[in-house]
DNA sequence: CGGACGAGGATTTTT
DNA sequence: TCCTCGTCCG
């Protein structure tokens, strides 16, 4: 059969036999993501109905890419119409649909995880606590880590052994920070990440018929990568899959590398005794990498205990040996692996972006950044500040979330005085006094008659009135308006693009461009969203037909998940891609070089406490290499530069754990006496849920998202395209400023714009001080631009 | 009330 | 080193 050909027979086995509960194994590089889809395609093709499929990615970009292949494979009609999706996105549609049953509307606001500290702070705050012991961070990562494993506020509190741990780490009101803290989510009609997940098993708990209807719905459950689910997905599945599902779930215990997050390698270990009828599936043969990478992979990950007997091999070519490269500092380290990357590439007539270069900690790219710059080696860089944690994007969507949920008091704060408008702490700090007096939201005082009681004087009182006419008025455009209008209205009356536009400066031009690339994406949103079929959730039947025009809300819903990948630019082809080694998993590249391995930075000194943390370690080193297809590189640096200070650095012990015949090292790693290892004495008696001293001191940056470091369009690109940069409202040259004022936009204007490439404008419309133009890309289609963003070129 | 400036603190990974 | 928070002044 066509769908089965060129599978090898383990993979065959895994494909056929979709009637049953399934463990499928699949070490790295082994074909997992084309049995998953064959095996879907191969259920369609065997009469399953599409809305009965659910399969759960870690990634939405996975879940499309899937998407893509089975449409290839069995047709785009049913393809569109299993349910595919990161548990997040998956269960945010259920939950929206059945909000009522938990007491949310189901125009609930998600909070992200600054939002969601934001407000932990401030609750520390309100309640006097000292901010030394209670650093939100902190908090944060307890309340997440209860969350995950199905503790609520009010469970926490009684639990004695919870809260008697809490005495001892100095945090005796954690319990009550808890509960304040879900008391307000839900006041705010929201939830954070973790509510999500939380909110679908006490749906699925107490509602029994809501039970009953999913489980009749998806009878068959696939996961992926189900080494990184979490206690609050495990149970989720447990529950959907009781009747009648049939699970598979895929995943490799070697490449675990999300506890940290409180994904429980345990699901995989133990999917056997959850479903004991279950048949295992072994995908061992690694068709990514040379012989010598699956080797040296080897080699060091059978130093971990905690695993599933597996060894993975390769029938590739033995392939060259795994150069390790020695650097005094980190910025030697930075030019050796840029000098070595660029030969390879040039020598073998590769692409750049036949390369990665992977790190353990974000904060490494920089080094890296300016050696490439320096070289004019093309990269992008994936992770830092993400796209949606931008300020200026969310400020706009603060506004919009305001307007969906009125109740959203952390985007009412957000917003209320920006961009100034005189409205103060204290003004805020009355409204917010009255607002829990009479248990209501800030909106609602704001916006009701009773100003002049809660305190405020008559200048006041007028400036919340004003703010309330804003919202309310934007709110009352939404209506009638195309997507894309209201969002410019939102930008354009809120003062946020005035705002920017006065300040003149780079960043302010930066976030102007953020903004309209923000606008475009409610553009491309709403015409790719119209014309889609519309189906029911609970059923799977084809609703009212195609779905007219989408609402804010809806655009909302699907940006709020949305945090990395996608965005495959296409100025970002051809580069060399750096990112932290989680955020390449799953991927794949000719050449890849682990820079920074060293005791402390990787494996991380964080993880140092535990033999769980070195074996987690471990796994990264592992999914590091099995990156690789052709050429592994790997450096180390003897000292590296830390918040300022010069520090001394030892090799890493992954380095010394591979195999020496596998390695290409011009010096001896034993002449770095490696350290005594980690003492091995964890505690014993710590609650199955309950978070390792080290784990509360998480992060507080949260990277993910891939954007280029500017949005900046590159000058160059207009010379080459014959082309001269059109208005701008930064500072411009006179000649510049000309076309601009001279209102060369006129009909059948051949312009080029950044990302969209060159177009004919088929209309112009004056909008105050601006131009509107619509202008028809010869690749993009149609799209509607301001000519005050400045990214248009005439062309000729 | 809002902006500018200075000091001090922080860095593991992210759906 | 860079970013965030707090304070001070207009």
């Amino acid at each position: 059969m066509e769908l089965l050909k060129g599978l090898n027979s383990s993979q065959r086995e895994a494909v056929v036999n979709y009637d049953a509960p399934s463990l499928i194994v699949a070490g790295a590089g082994s074909g997992k993501t084309r049995v998953l889809t064959s095996r879907i395609a191969y259920m369609l093709h065997q009469g399953v109905p599409a809305h009965r499929i659910m399969a759960l990615t870690f990634t939405n970009k996975a879940a499309a890419e899937m998407r893509e292949r089975i449409g290839h494979m069995i047709g785009g009609e049913q393809s569109r119409r299993l349910w595919m999706g990161t548990f997040h996105s998956i269960f945010l549609k259920i939950l929206r649909y059945e909000a009522a049953r938990l007491g949310y509307p189901s125009s609930f606001t998600i909070y992200d995880t600054a939002d969601s500290r934001n407000l932990i702070k401030q609750i520390v705050r309100e309640m006097n606590l000292a901010e030394e012991s209670y650093k939100p961070n902190t908090i944060q990562a307890r309340i997440s880590l209860a969350k995950n494993n199905l503790v609520t506020a009010d469970a926490y509190e009684a639990n004695a052994e919870y809260t008697t741990e809490d005495r001892h780490r100095k945090m005796p009101a954690f319990a009550q920070v808890y509960k304040e803290y879900a008391r307000r989510c839900r006041a705010n009609a929201a939830m954070d990440f973790d509510d999500m997940l939380l909110n679908v098993n006490i749906l699925l708990r107490d509602a029994p018929d809501v039970l009953a209807k999913y489980q009749e719905r998806f009878q068959y459950l696939l996961v992926d990568e189900y080494q990184d689910t979490n206690y609050a997905q495990y149970v989720i599945i447990r529950r959907l899959a009781a009747e009648h599902s049939r699970v598979c779930v895929v995943g490799d215990d070697a490449q675990s590398i999300y506890s940290f997050r409180g994904a429980k390698i345990e699901n995989i270990l133990r999917f056997r005794n959850d479903f004991p009828d279950a048949q295992t599936f072994k995908l061992e043969q690694n068709y990514r990498s040379t012989q010598t990478i699956v080797n040296a992979a080897n080699s060091v990950i059978k130093n971990n205990v905690n695993r599933l007997p597996k060894e993975s091999f390769s029938a590739g070519a033995e392939g060259e040996k795994i150069k390790v490269l020695k650097a005094y500092t980190d910025q030697e380290e930075a030019s050796m692996v840029a000098d070595e990357l660029r030969r390879r590439v040039r020598t073998d007539g590769a692409a750049w972006s036949d390369a990665a270069l992977l790190y353990r900690t974000n904060m490494q790219s920089r080094v890296f950044e300016e050696a490439f710059r320096r070289r004019g080696i093309p990269y992008r860089i994936y992770g830092g500040m993400s796209f949606y944690q931008r300020k200026e994007v969310k400020d706009l969507l603060a506004y919009m979330h305001l307007i969906v949920n009125p109740r959203d008091n952390e985007a009412f704060r957000r917003i209320v005085n920006y961009p100034a408008r005189g409205i103060g702490d204290v003004t805020v700090g009355r409204l917010a006094a009255m607002a829990t007096a009479r248990g209501v939201s800030l909106w609602e005082v704001a916006a009701g008659d009773s100003l002049q009681e809660a305190g405020l004087n008559a200048g006041a009182a007028a400036k919340v009135r004003e703010f309330v006419e804003l919202i309310s008025s934007l709110s009352a455009s939404r209506a009638g308006a195309e997507l894309y209008e209201f969002g410019l209205d939102v930008a354009t009356r809120s003062g946020i693009i005035g705002n920017y536009k006065m300040e003149q400066t780079p960043d302010a031009q930066s976030a102007l461009d953020n903004i309209e690339e923000l606008l475009n994406s409610m553009q491309t949103f709403a015409r790719d969203v119209v014309g889609e079929m519309e189906y029911d959730p609970t059923t799977g039947e084809l609703v009212a037909g195609e779905v007219a025009a989408p609402s804010v809300a809806d655009w909302l819903q699907s940006i709020t998940l949305l945090t990395d990948q996608d965005n495959d630019a296409p100025e970002d082809r051809n580069k060399v891609t750096l990112m932290t080694i989680h955020a390449a998993k799953g991927l794949e590249y000719r050449y890849v070089f682990v820079a920074g391995l060293e005791e402390n930075l990787f494996p991380s000194a964080m993880s140092m406490d535990g033999a769980d943390g070195i074996e987690e370690e471990r796994r990264l080193f592992y999914v590091a290499l099995t990156r690789a297809k052709e050429v592994a590189v790997l450096s180390f640096a003897a000292t590296r530069y830390k918040w300022g200070s010069m520090e001394f650095c030892r090799p890493s012990r992954f380095l010394k754990e591979i195999d020496r015949q596998h390695l290409d090292a011009t010096f001896d790693l034993e002449d770095d006496a490696p350290k005594p290892a980690g003492s091995p004495a964890w505690s014993e008696k710590t609650p199955a849920w309950s978070p390792k001293s080290s784990a509360s001191s998480p992060s507080s940056k949260m990277p993910s998202a891939i954007l280029p470091k500017t949005t900046r369009p590159d000058p160059s690109r207009f010379r080459k395209m014959g082309v001269r940069p059109a208005a701008s409202s930064a500072p411009s040259s006179d000649a510049v400023r000309t076309v601009a004022d001279s209102g060369n936009y006129v009909v059948g204007q051949r312009v080029a714009h950044s990302k969209f490439g060159i177009g004919t404008i088929t209309s112009v419309e004056q909008a105050g001080n601006d131009h509107k133009v619509t202008v028809d890309f010869d690749t993009d289609g149609p799209r509607t631009l301001l000519t005050k963003f400045a990214k248009l070129a005439i062309v000729g």
